[in-house]
DNA sequence: TAATGTGAATCGTTTCACAGCG
DNA sequence: CGCTGTGAAACGATTCACATTA
């Protein structure tokens, strides 16, 4: 049931944690740090030396014992093994606040997602909206997802238009969806969700803020 | 080493489906429907029906044998176990297109998350904002933060000055961050920290598209 | 000596299987 | 009979412990 595919059989949580340690090898690269240990990773990112080591070797790696890893090499395999080279063309629909603040996220091209899309319901907005981005219509999600054979979209419309326009990307053959709405999307297993759900996160702090009194 | 705090003994991904049914059931009130299975709720999130009902029974609930739950009743047993009643003070700093959003997002009153500060470094720009929140310059943090007894601070500034916010809101006395800025944030060990990052979600959903090729 | 790499043990979560009950 | 509730088994991830090597 639960998401688990795996990546050449490297377990989830270890992606997520190689996906932080490429991005750090990138910043200690800007500061001409060419050597980082695990203990160092563990300790920047709060995950236990052995984890690291761990999702390390999945990378089929050798660092140097006794010296820690070599920056570039370790980024560099990351990249290699995960094949962060893949560039995906990506689409938001929803271009109220939030929608927009994510049209202008400029990490999103450095890392390879190029935004060849936006949509909105409401076409009094796509005029006033300055940006490169070329922007259509909501009605025209599917044609444009196929036409520009787009293969991630980034739902950031109101709760109550997620699963309908969920729908229209998946007509349109998406194959990723990035949903904003704190609702549960229903989508064909062959389609990859991700939620990103600040209200809920909201909710699990002030739990776990609640059970620290104690 | 990892966060596993835990609520009453609540593993944490059940925490995470309890407030996803808690607000499954919220809606299943609006549309006036009064009783809901395991297997509906697995259906819906895609969960198993199993740790559905492991996860109500954490509650110390005891719904209907052979006839479902019954709506209301969940919905306050978790709100009760969860103390979802429970109302926070939280800030937001960095006022460019994402604050903004956050600032506008309504849901987060609904759930008791009050809004009462928002930082930003540019003073000119606290003056164009239109809201009824109070704005303050950024190096007023810390103050604001202890004077008004801010719980959650959320960080929407740029990565390179994500750590220095961490710490403005740490010296003021925050219990708990959300970090929007795609970095690893150090705090101490009684802040609760929580990550939401769009681009770590892009990349991970890159490498599991990739995946699915096989 | 100070680090990596990795099987084995441990721990936590999910799934299974079925008893219990209206 | 259908669905809940829950110990037990299975599974997966993390931590441990230590062999390994510049």
């Amino acid at each position: 049931m639960k998401q688990n595919i795996k990546n050449n059989n490297i377990p989830m949580p270890s992606l997520e944690r190689l996906l932080n340690i490429y991005r750090f090898c990138e910043y200690l690269e800007e500061k001409e740090i060419y050597s980082v240990s695990s203990s160092r990773l563990a300790r920047v990112f709060g995950y236990s030396a052995d984890s690291i080591r761990k999702d390390i070797s999945f990378l089929g790696w050798i660092g140097n014992f006794g010296a820690g890893y070599d920056v570039k090499k370790l980024k560099n395999a990351i990249y290699e093994k995960l094949r962060l080279n893949t560039i995906r063309r990506v689409c938001i629909i929803g271009l109220g606040r939030l929608g927009n603040a994510i049209l202008n996220y400029n990490e999103l091209i450095e890392k390879g997602f190029m935004i060849v899309a936006g949509f909105d319901s409401n076409i009094n907005k796509l005029e006033t909206i300055k940006t490169n981005v070329e922007l259509f219509p909501a009605y025209e999600i599917k044609d444009v997802v196929k036409r520009k054979a787009i293969e991630i979209g980034i739902i950031a419309v109101p709760a109550e238009y997620a699963q309908e326009t969920a729908n229209r990307l998946i007509e349109g053959g998406i194959r990723g969806i990035i949903n904003f709405a704190p609702i549960a999307l229903k989508v064909p297993e062959n389609v990859i969700l991700k939620n990103i759900d600040l209200l809920a996160e909201c909710m699990l702090m002030s739990i776990l803020l609640n059970n620290d009194n104690k």
